[in-house]
DNA sequence: ATGAAAGCGCTAACAG
DNA sequence: CTGTTAGCGCTTTCAT
């Protein structure tokens, strides 16, 4: 007997002798029921373990009470994070969050996009083209809308982002304020927005320095040769700011082959201060990104949303926070 | 015009002046239709950018072509992995992933699971305690289930999990083959059932030498504390092994800083290869839990059991494998 | 304080 | 090849 029968709200009806209307109300409370009805319907519900069905519900109310969040990889810390903020405020909501990796697929995003039009009340997604294009599913739909980490432009959606620009001006100004003279720049070499925003706000303090900013993948690998490329300038740099935490450990380990004392000869600075950063040595300090409360503020813009559909689109942008450890 | 009203069945139908039916029909290919209603339909469709209502299918399906992940923390590695596993299995057979956070509290637990018996076809759930009692709303509602990294005994569910003895006993063993003599462990100062495991496994293989196990928190530091402890011993160790690489890590840099050299003076290894396992200095050997393919696996056993509710509960039982690295 | 009955949007017998 | 009709399990008028 794998499966006794989903009880309804009819079966509690039945048993207790009553309507299932009355069943519905003294779930809802929506209108007065006498005390000994009350009593006897949940004595029932208790007895049949009666649990209503959350479908059914969702589909009267034509509200799902789930959110969808579309992200290119979870695996990603930083859609981690942001997943673990939202359901911070979705959760005490009586939200749920339903996640997808689309690993960046066009074609998978679209798909999903379309299905949560009618499974979700509101979706959050990041990791999107530049393009307003890959979000008209649900544009369409007319669900509320939560673009994370991108600041596309205009449209009827919200926007939370980093002020990535900002925060590579930070990271530059730091080391300059620090004393440092000759600072480079490892960036990625993919056409990367939030990378290039970066390598602006970096440009914004430094000046436009070419031989300065190297292009690598972003990978340990790609920030040891970065500093090797780097270093055999005629005048090397005595800091470096590196499109990530990754990148810049590669860096470190990079300065340390070559015998240069990390932050003595060479500083280093990375963004987004992942779990290594702290574990590594020298510590690596660092620009980080409120991830998690990325996903909160995305979270309280949608609820917002669901609940006023008229309010206007907001933009909020986070600076991101210097922390400062061992390696500048 | 936020949302203009959202297009249903009938307005398809109406328009095409054909029944609800052969709308159904054209869409789900379920029995045949004409060419031209065919094409008509399709038209009609595009032109109004029909799209079904998923909730109003579940409903009549009783199929929800969902599932729910359950976890403490997605933000733990372990269960992002799992949950991208899932994903992987899941999202090509049409199955979307409800997850959610609990913090291992039983109470959002047992609410979540209570929900998850109307909203999900089925349920993946891990980091739960030793009894049954916690998932008993799964078993009742009458849904699949699969539990996670426990050995929970009994039970109408599938288990798929790590052999934490096993991967003890092949760290220790690993060790001795390397002819490290005097082999260490310290593990967690909680009480966490898979700690005990890996502990118990290293006894297998190196006797119970209680002065060599020392309880630690699972952190840095506790892993420095932990060198420090047992470098005082009368007859210290010449190699560790950690409950994880979080604790191993701090052992690492304990030992770096009494002055010893790791692995010649203090091998050290550490269990989960977590992202910064490699990016430390010296790099630290550890052993790798496969967890994308614990939650790829846990989907493949859902489905099955989602298309076959008599299908015999299984047990799944995942070794940990080596990485060799530079600590150990 | 309580019921009867009409749907939410869809699929699937059952009938042509 | 196509249409009519009865629900899936719930909430909510509208009555009483």
């Amino acid at each position: 007997m794998a499966r006794r029968d989903r009880v309804g709200i009819t079966d509690v009806a039945a048993k207790a002798g009553v309507s299932v209307t009355t069943v519905s109300h003294v779930l809802s409370s929506r209108r007065p029921v006498s005390e000994a009805t009350r009593a006897k319907v949940m004595a029932i519900i208790e007895e049949l373990d009666y649990r209503p069905n959350e479908l059914a519900r969702s589909m009267r109310a034509r509200r799902t009470n789930t959110v969808g969040l579309v992200v290119p990889d979870i695996t990603n810390p930083f859609y981690t994070a942001a997943a673990r903020g939202l359901q911070d405020t979705l959760a005490p909501a009586g939200y749920h969050c339903i996640v997808t990796s689309t690993d960046g697929d066009p074609g998978t995003e679209r798909e999903v996009l379309r299905q949560m039009g009618t499974r979700a009340d509101g979706v959050v997604i990041s990791g999107v083209g530049k393009t307003t294009a890959d979000i008209q599913p649900v544009l369409d739909s007319g669900i509320p809308l939560v673009v994370l980490g991108a600041d596309l432009p205009g449209g009827r959606f919200d926007v939370v982002t980093n002020a990535d620009r900002e925060s590579g001006a930070a990271a530059a100004q730091y080391l300059r304020d620090k004393g440092y003279r000759r600072i480079a720049f490892i960036t990625s070499d993919d056409d990367d927005a939030t990378a290039q925003l970066r390598v602006d706000g970096y440009r914004d303090v430094v000046g436009d320095t070419p031989e300065l900013v190297v292009e690598e993948s972003v990978s340990l690998e790609g920030g040891n040769r970065g500093v090797a490329t780097l270093m055999e300038l005629s005048e090397p740099p005595d800091a470096i700011v590196c499109v990530n935490d990754v990148v810049a450990i590669g860096a470190v380990y990079g300065a340390k082959d070559a015998g240069l004392g990390v932050p003595e000869d060479l500083a280093v600075v990375g963004f987004d201060d992942i779990e290594a950063a702290a574990m590594v040595s020298p510590r690596l300090t660092t620009m980080a990104t409120a991830s998690r409360e990325h996903g909160k503020t995305a979270g309280e813009l949608l609820l917002q949303r669901i609940n006023d559909e008229k309010r206007e689109p907001q933009r909020v942008v986070f600076p991101a926070t210097l922390i400062e450890r061992d390696s500048a």
